[in-house]
DNA sequence: AGAGTATATTCAATGAAATGAATATAGCTT
DNA sequence: AAGCTATATTCATTTCATTGAATATACTCT
């Protein structure tokens, strides 16, 4: 067969070909966000977001880096959003709404946010 | 679940999931081909072409019109294009090499030119 | 009409991806 | 060390795509 060489593309749509991998990708478009923020942002369980972070992560399209607990997930090749633009471009459909700006520091998620709640409760009552 | 609107990008990078619909794409880059051309062009067998230009046809990537016995398929979005040079350019591969400008007009697979020569020839000898 | 050619569709079998549930690991905190 | 939290992996099940084989359709030519 002559569509050998042709791998190496379709494996790349192959793991853009999925709704919740496209959508944690917009949501590392802005930078490096960390687990429970995706599971928060898209409302799925926790295994299901490390399932779909560790398609992306064998296609190499994202990174991980471990900060104590948590685990933030970075995009290694940024071309992919080009690629995700034309996409919609096509289909005619619209990106996800990035994340406001003062989310982006403090992971915004309600686990996050409620620990960090916590925290600052338990720090005052000290 | 958030990432139902990216239903139709997926669907998209579905359609473009596949080696050979890559390779089928690649060869209608510079205008229709008949369906005999590509079965030739990838040596496959025909009524796997077909099934294959049956997904394409069916995400609205390409449309059929038919010629006599011929079917001559052809892209109805050449936005695709970018979006597949731009995958190469993110994997590092090559698209396939064009037809050559010659072949274009006379449908150069094995049958077509074996269909051709056998009418040329007849019309030789009558 | 009948035979032949090009293409499409259907069906069945296999394989791969998606999903859910359960469990494992790694690092913190006390 | 023990318990807690965040994340990852494994396993089983279901769903979906791929592929091959067979057959159907559409057209042409005689």
């Amino acid at each position: 067969m002559r569509d050998e060489n042709q791998e190496p593309v379709a494996a790349l749509f192959k793991a853009l070909m999925h709704p919740t991998r496209i959508a944690i990708l917009d949501l590392l478009r802005e930078g490096a966000q960390c687990v429970c923020h995706l599971e928060a942002a898209l409302d799925v369980r926790q295994a299901y977001v490390s399932q779909q972070l560790s398609v992306l992560r064998e296609a190499g399209l994202v990174e991980d880096e471990r900060d104590g607990l948590n685990v933030y997930y970075r995009v290694l090749k940024p071309e992919v959003y080009a690629l995700l633009d034309r996409a919609r471009a096509i289909t005619g459909t619209q990106p996800m709404s990035p994340l406001a700006s003062d989310q982006k520091e403090a992971c915004p998620c309600p686990k996050c946010a409620s620990t960090t709640l916590e925290k600052q409760s338990l720090e005052r009552n000290r």
